[in-house]
DNA sequence: TATGAATGAGCCTTCATTCAT
DNA sequence: TATGAATGAAGGCTCATTCAT
């Protein structure tokens, strides 16, 4: 599972010095997502048991975490995906199971930057995309077989359902809240319904595909700020 | 239901003062919907065309800015739902009218606080809290006659649908892009598609009502920061 | 009565012109001596009862509203100071209560700048230097008689007796206060006791006059902050 | 009488830190002495050879500055007071000396506080308080030795002598100027010769205590700005 | 090497002064 | 002319990043 990318060092890191690397990427992830990619560097230290000085021996920049953090989404993301792919079951029940496992896992900060500055690092690196792509080549081949047996909608494409994705990316569910964890549940599964073959109204335009999306991407489409939908800080 | 409240000036501004108020808010509007709440106040004197001092004479600091935009967007969706209601169509159509013009006029910082600072702000307007659950009570209403009409999946409150809405608000349509505006539209109706009475699988849980809402705000649930899908707007 | 000096309008104002003049004066007065010469702008035209813009029309910036208070409360000065010298009483009787007065009135203002401001603006006005050298003259011919008569000690000049009034006028006396009142008028009487003839030590130094005063203002010593004894904003 | 209070740092700051700590302070007692506490805190920073940024990672803001400046100096005067009290010689001469050295090290700002934001950030420091009352307890027995022993008038209490110190600390000595030593060591002397038992006239109302002196702190005497008796230091 | 201290640029807010009504 | 609105410079504080220990 080496990753091989321009994030890498070079060579071996020693013992301590990796698990360092691990526990701020955790971190960091943990904040990206639950307080966002502008999170104080200082509080991503903090909370992975190090200094500042140790965190930026390490990344060079906030670019550069967020890369890191980037790419072990994505590689993790990688496998989930083939995984998906590889399980005898419904196609339809494999990708709505690979959705919600990116959203619970928080790996959604590289299918959809999460910011204007996460996506410009992202974009960065080669890694990054190369898996990313790969991620969502499996993503539709997993759709093409449900479309076939015409379980999801046939008016989508990936690009729609990495929309959704994003969509749904935008709550966050914090661990001990059983009404935020049912609200979440709520939205996914109305969310995925709007997926499914039997829903009604036929989509406006033309299925997004993953070039679309790439454009959008490239400068079509903001969305915005730290939303909340509660007081907490 | 005259509106009447603590953001009110009480005396009549000087044609110009008046002309400059309507600025800020509507660059407010706009920046707080595309930016964030946490955009710097130059930013937001300079779209509206006038300096920070200008922008402070009338606003005494961020927070009363922010309830300033609110309140004009609440009094705002308040016509927009009574209009609805009074409509003799279809009441899921009229309700999903109201969703996608709020959407379009950016109206939802009201709705769902868009970070924690402006969900405090808001908390502390009586006029804000007051005219938001008018428009919310009119919302349920038009649901309850849809749920009847069986347009509309019965398994879903009023809460549900303000979550709905508060995930379509994060995609935002910069103005002259074709391709984000399908890409709105599309998600829009895939998202509505999922409350419809077609819909197939039962939520988890149950219906979220406006108590659920309130709870979830209160403390429940966050939603991330300023995402993108872009590089830059 | 009339001053003299380039504060002075030339031509004669209208009656409210006038009135505004002296209201705003007035106002000044009170706040330069309660909050400070760095009071903001708006609080003198407040408490004057006229707009900024008003205030700035009659002087045209802060220094000449300095120039003008300070040319107001010295020509008040000099007025005392001779009543003071015409009056057949004790010498050191009529000094101890000009000193008294002047307080009390708060007209100290120009006796000694209240702040490195108030200093450069009240030097740049020919018209203040002269009327202040015609009190200080006034209050040096008093103590004269007095140490004549026995009655205040030899060892001082009117350099020490203004520096002495300059310490009294860091009290400021709230209108309401019984116990601040009584905490001014026993620090006076506890001060004035030291300027008696009865007086134990031996100054160190030798006897303050005019001359050494002036030099201590161009750049001797300084004196600190908007200091309070109270909690009070 | 151990110190150890909110202001402590409970851990060892290492030497380059705590050097600059010291460094701070006492840049800060002095512009605050001489310029008030209001001082910009860039040139607080600037005068103790430190960025901005050092000086708000020692003191959160303004506040806690203040508030270390006073413990600073309050609990030098302990140790002041406590050698004058040990000191075998005529507690009259003792107690003047204490007044002498609390001016001439700038350790005012405790007794008194300097502006109404001072005041309220000392009020809210038990350690500074406490220290603070344990000097106003010495200098009142050394008062009471004092007046059994005649030197000093009857009919005074500490809070008198608290607000003759206020008085004088207004006035403070640039370093290298003769004239201004020389106004400040005679207005010293003739000050404290009205505290001396010789003094004739019985002072108005009833002697000042702590608590008396407290009370006017409270709400009671305002004192006022930024005054000086020169140009420019 | 790990740490956390120091730096300084950037955004917030206030207020003296000017200008339009 | 009186008013109060608009401007922008200045000072407060935070935090990304660099550097000394």
């Amino acid at each position: 599972m080496s990753v091989g990318g321009e994030q890498e060092r070079p060579v071996a890191l020693r013992a301590d010095a990796r698990r360092n690397r691990e526990q701020i990427i955790a971190a960091a992830r943990t904040l990206f997502s639950e307080v966002g990619v502008d999170v104080p560097m200082e509080e991503v230290a903090r909370a992975a048991g190090v200094g500042v000085g140790t965190l930026y021996r390490r990344f060079s920049d906030r670019d550069e975490l967020i890369k890191a953090v980037g790419l072990d989404n994505v590689t993790l993301l990688v496998d989930l995906a083939h995984q998906a792919e590889r399980s005898e079951a419904d196609p339809a029940a494999a990708l709505i199971r690979l959705l919600r496992t990116t959203l619970e896992l928080r790996l959604d900060i590289t299918v959809m930057a999460l910011s204007p500055r996460a996506f410009q690092a992202i974009q960065e690196s080669h890694a990054i995309a190369q898996q990313r792509d790969e991620v969502i080549a499996a993503a539709r081949r997993l759709l093409r077989r449900a479309q076939q047996a015409g379980t999801i909608r046939p008016d989508i494409d990936v690009g729609d359902m990495m929309l959704a994705l994003f969509l749904l990316s935008r709550l966050v569910m914090p661990a001990a809240d059983e009404l935020g964890e049912m609200a979440f549940q709520r939205l996914f599964t109305l969310v995925v319904d709007g997926l499914r073959a039997t829903s009604g109204s036929p989509l406006p335009g033309r299925p997004f595909d993953q070039h679309d999306l790439e454009v959008l991407r490239q400068g079509g489409m903001r969305v915005i700020d730290k939303p909340t939908v509660t007081g907490q800080g």
